[in-house]
DNA sequence: CTAGAACTTGAAGTTAACTTTAAGTCAAGG
DNA sequence: CCTTGACTTAAAGTTAACTTCAAGTTCTAG
């Protein structure tokens, strides 16, 4: 089964102008044209499309995957190069959980915050409240957000 | 204590441009000017920068984020409406989660797949290893990059 | 009082990742 | 054979979020 360029972008679920773009930036070196010059995606081209999929939703730039395409396509004296590159990889993304559970609290202690203004009907009620009435587990959060980034909380 | 803009960009890790393109984007109606314009930044203001940081990290755009500090100005009549928007800023953060952890998966995949290949020296190693040998928590992502989207792994 | 560093504004420039447009080509059904 | 919808390319347009530039102003130290 092969497929054209808008049926695996309709399969997919993104735009046919994509794909296209991404040809052209090198990302697809691997999909075949027809003698009239029409691509031509194979089955197993998805696990390609996937893993480009994938490391763009690491936050890699086109560039960088291409790369990694470029490296794939030489064969396995590259092996190295690209275990590399996705050990390296899963430190980014180690990061990006760690920042994304950071803002997740920070979100949490606004809801309760307004939950908090809600009740009272004024925002007083949480901004003015002591930090030992506050509950425990956004009191960390509550000082930070009070003082600049690298700051002692308490001086 | 007062700062000017250049000094709280360096309080803050962030570039004076983007706090001054930040006040012309309306996000920064709360800080005070000197008799001759300057922009005097007070202790207080920490907090609404690092909120406005908080929301550009959750993926907040500008246009957003104006939206919320024209209510926090607006006062406590727009409770509800600043509850609704970070409940809703909540739920995208799961998702995002979600979608991060997932695409962890897929790095944690490649990694096992280059580390056995790098064993053999060959990725035809890992390729073309039968499902029963790859470790059983890379078996359902292995089945999911090898298919599209929404398909079924197995027919 | 003056030099110079840091501030001001509006406008233009940058970047990444697409998307759209225009002009033309391919391929499948009737 | 012909129509028609989907394909092709190159080039231009879009968007967000800044950044840089140019010309002028303010503040602070000597």
């Amino acid at each position: 089964m092969v497929y054209t360029v808008g049926e695996m972008a309709k399969l997919l679920g993104v735009a046919a102008s994509t794909l296209r773009y991404y040809d052209k930036e090198g990302l697809l070196p691997f999909v075949e044209r027809s003698s009239g010059g029409i691509r031509m995606f194979r089955e197993s081209d998805i696990e390609w499309l996937q893993v480009i999929g994938c490391m763009k939703k690491a936050g890699m730039s086109i560039k960088d995957i291409r790369q990694y395409i470029e490296m794939a396509l030489q064969g396995d004296d590259t092996i190295d190069l690209r275990l590399a590159m996705f050990q390296r990889q899963q430190e980014v993304l180690k990061q990006q959980m760690a920042e994304l559970q950071h803002t997740m609290e920070m979100v949490d202690y606004k809801c309760w915050y307004y939950e908090t203004a809600k009740e009272a009907g004024t925002v007083d009620a949480p901004q003015k409240m002591e930090l030992a009435e506050v509950p425990e587990r956004f009191r960390k959060i509550r000082q930070e957000l009070r003082t600049a980034p690298g700051t002692a909380a308490t001086i």
